[in-house]
RNA sequence: GCGCCCGUAGCUCAACUGGAUAGAGCUCCUGACUUCGAAUCAGGCGGUUACAGGUUCAAAUCCUGUCGGGCGCACCA
């Protein structure tokens, strides 16, 4: 906000110095405290491409610059930065602001879009496991983010309901089900099933065969097939609910695959009429239309150093449907339904080349979209000893397993330190604290990198971890118990005199907040907002640490009573966003 | 073979349009609880940002090449 009112009297300078300067390229950005609170070092290089002296463009920006009641008078330095110093009474105004209710340090979007964000994506009769919590506490946290800067936010869990597995499945089902295991754990038999029959399938093509056929019956509208196939359905979203339930997920809709079923014939119809699909080998794809140079095209790959075609199958020889197929007709029922700004695709990055092509081949297809498509990748999944996941036939962890685990160990470090709560109490701070754990560890990480997986490392309690931000919390709240004890209440129109450096360390850092949400909807990078509370919570530990609140006299307890309720506010609010609560005692 | 991504402290990771002396956590060592919650705090150890060039006032970041790793590349999703 304070950056943003900077910025506008940076641009209105500049825009005086040089009227035709591409004002987009001048940011105001935060800095480090010695040299002031913000900086510009946009001058530089506006210097350069017209070949002024740097130094004297920042004297001549200077001389025309206002910041009059936000900062102190700023001061060039270095090569031609120029530094902010914020003004005492413009931070206190802000705070003041806060304390009233106005805002929170952050601003809801000048324009709002509206995005569907496509994430989580089970597998019907295939337990959800440690390879879906990166898309779907990722996405829900994007969906957290860009719902607080105001945006219409549509969540889609595109669920695999669909697809080959389930001629496997169906003859797993009729003719080996054991039905009080089914009844008992219905996920674990219907995976049991189809373990069996994809390594009986790989042996023997007699039975490939049989369930190719069966999958044909069901997707013709056989009766008994759809009815078992609707009962797997069930059966799994029951697992579902009960997952997004504890993790506290919530879905606008979720079109599976199967939705999209009865539009997939007229998508690839249309696609050939429109002459992007043709046939090839029996099958039909979607081949370059050499409208980019072929480095840059999906539709094209180099063997041996001449380009050939890699198109993307829409329709394959024996007449199936492939998932590119689905995509395509999933988002144009997307455009026809929401007419979404941004459709954002939360998945692994082993689906970039796929992304790739579904976007360009969309483009061709509807020419005239203007939405933004946007594939937010994520690494893989990697076991301790640095090995993928096996995700066919291989043991994975379970995720259901996995939240058990992360609350049981956070009851024993409640139950350590709090033995005196009731248990009651002590189990739902372990749920909170479990689970946040969880996805912190998750959300922490560049999601790009690869996702080691560790039981120590999700839910160490210790360090940079949803714990320490969570306990910062309840000594927050602690204070405020303590203080209605002592009938010390909180006043609003009291004044805010910020002194010691550890109150205007925290007192800045609650100013960043927007523009650290901001930079999370804009990069689909949660990571941001983890470090910025992880700062958050030290500049409070240390402001604690070194400030009585309640022992304080006035002003300075007003003062600081104050920044325990705004820094808790914000603390609060961003672990809101990534999905995190708080407990009230740990 | 081609493409995408990655390589930062012993380990796991940050580093905001390229910005000023590359920062945290874990581990190890030293201190701090009769004072609002020590799941904490203060301090210390630890770096040729894989390597070699280039671009410029300025490079972990951009460009070229080399080495090493992960993933993908026609009928699975």
């Amino acid at each position: 906000m304070i950056r943003h009112l900077i910025e506008q009297r940076l641009h209105a300078a500049v825009a005086a110095v040089l009227p035709d300067a591409d004002l987009t390229s001048v940011l105001v950005r935060s800095c480090e405290p010695k040299f002031g609170d913000y900086q510009t070092n946009a001058l530089m290089s506006l210097a350069k491409q017209r070949k002024l002296n740097p130094r004297q463009l920042a004297t001549d920006v200077m001389a025309k610059l206002d910041v009059t009641g936000l900062c102190e008078p700023p001061e060039i330095a270095g090569a031609a930065f120029i530094n902010f110093r914020l003004k005492a009474e413009a931070l206190a105004g802000l705070l003041q602001g806060a304390a009233r209710g106005e805002h929170l340090f952050f601003r809801k979007a000048a324009t709002p879009r509206t995005i569907v964000i496509d994430f989580s994506s089970p597998n019907v009769a295939k337990p959800m496991h440690v390879g879906h919590i990166r898309s779907t506490i990722l996405g829900d946290a994007l969906a957290r983010a860009f719902r607080l800067l105001g945006h219409r936010v549509v969540t889609d869990n595109h669920i695999g309901d669909w697809g080959t597995q389930f001629g496997m499945l169906l003859i797993g089902w009729k003719r080996e089900l054991d039905a009080p295991a089914l009844a008992a754990d219905p996920i674990g038999e219907m995976e049991r099933l189809y373990k069996k029959l994809s390594a009986e399938c790989k042996a023997d093509p007699a039975k490939l065969e049989a369930a190719r056929a069966e999958l044909v019956k069901l997707q013709r509208g056989d009766a008994e097939n759809l009815a078992i196939w609707r009962e797997m359905q069930r059966l799994s979203q029951v697992q579902f609910d009960t997952i997004y339930a504890r993790l506290g997920v919530k879905f606008d809709v979720a079109l599976g695959e199967s939705f999209y079923n009865p539009r997939l014939q007229a998508t690839v119809d249309d696609l050939v009429a429109k002459g992007l699909a043709r046939e090839s080998e029996g099958a039909k794809a979607i081949f370059s239309d050499d409208s980019l140079p072929p480095k840059d095209d999906p539709f094209k790959t180099q063997r041996d150093g001449e380009w050939h075609a890699n198109p993307a199958l829409v329709q394959k020889n024996d007449g199936g449907f492939n998932y590119a197929t689905t995509d395509l007709a999933t988002l144009a029922y997307r455009m026809e339904t929401w007419s979404p700004d941004e459709i954002i695709y939360v998945t692994d990055g082993r689906q970039q080349l796929h992304f790739r092509q579904i976007f360009a081949a969309f483009r061709r297809w509807r020419a005239d979209a203007k939405v933004r498509l946007e594939h937010v990748w994520f690494g893989s999944i990697l076991g301790e000893d640095g090995k993928p996941f096996k995700t066919r036939s291989g043991d994975t962890v379970k995720l259901a397993d996995l939240l058990d685990e992360a609350e049981e160990r956070a009851l024993k470090v409640v139950t350590d330190k709090n033995p005196n709560l009731p248990e009651g109490e002590r189990r739902e701070i372990a749920r909170i604290v479990g689970l946040g754990a969880v996805k912190y560890a998750d959300l922490l990480p560049n999601r790009q990198t690869d996702y080691v997986f560790s039981w120590d490392k999700l839910l160490a309690l210790q360090g940079n971890t949803a714990p320490y931000l969570q306990y910062a919390s309840t000594r927050i709240q602690s204070i405020f118990r303590k203080a209605t004890e002592a009938g010390v209440s909180l006043d609003p129109s009291a004044a805010i005199r910020l002194g010691a450096p550890e109150e205007l360390a925290l007192a800045k850092h609650l100013l960043n907040f927007g523009f650290v949400l901001e930079m999370v909807a804009e990069e689909c990078r949660p990571n941001y907002l983890c470090n910025y509370l992880y700062e958050l919570a030290g500049h409070f530990t240390r402001f604690y640490e070194a400030c009585p609140v309640l022992k304080a006299a006035e002003p300075e307890r007003s003062t600081r009573l104050r920044l325990c309720e705004l820094a808790g506010r914000v603390l609060r609010q961003g672990l809101d966003v990534l999905g995190i609560g708080t407990p009230e005692q740990m």
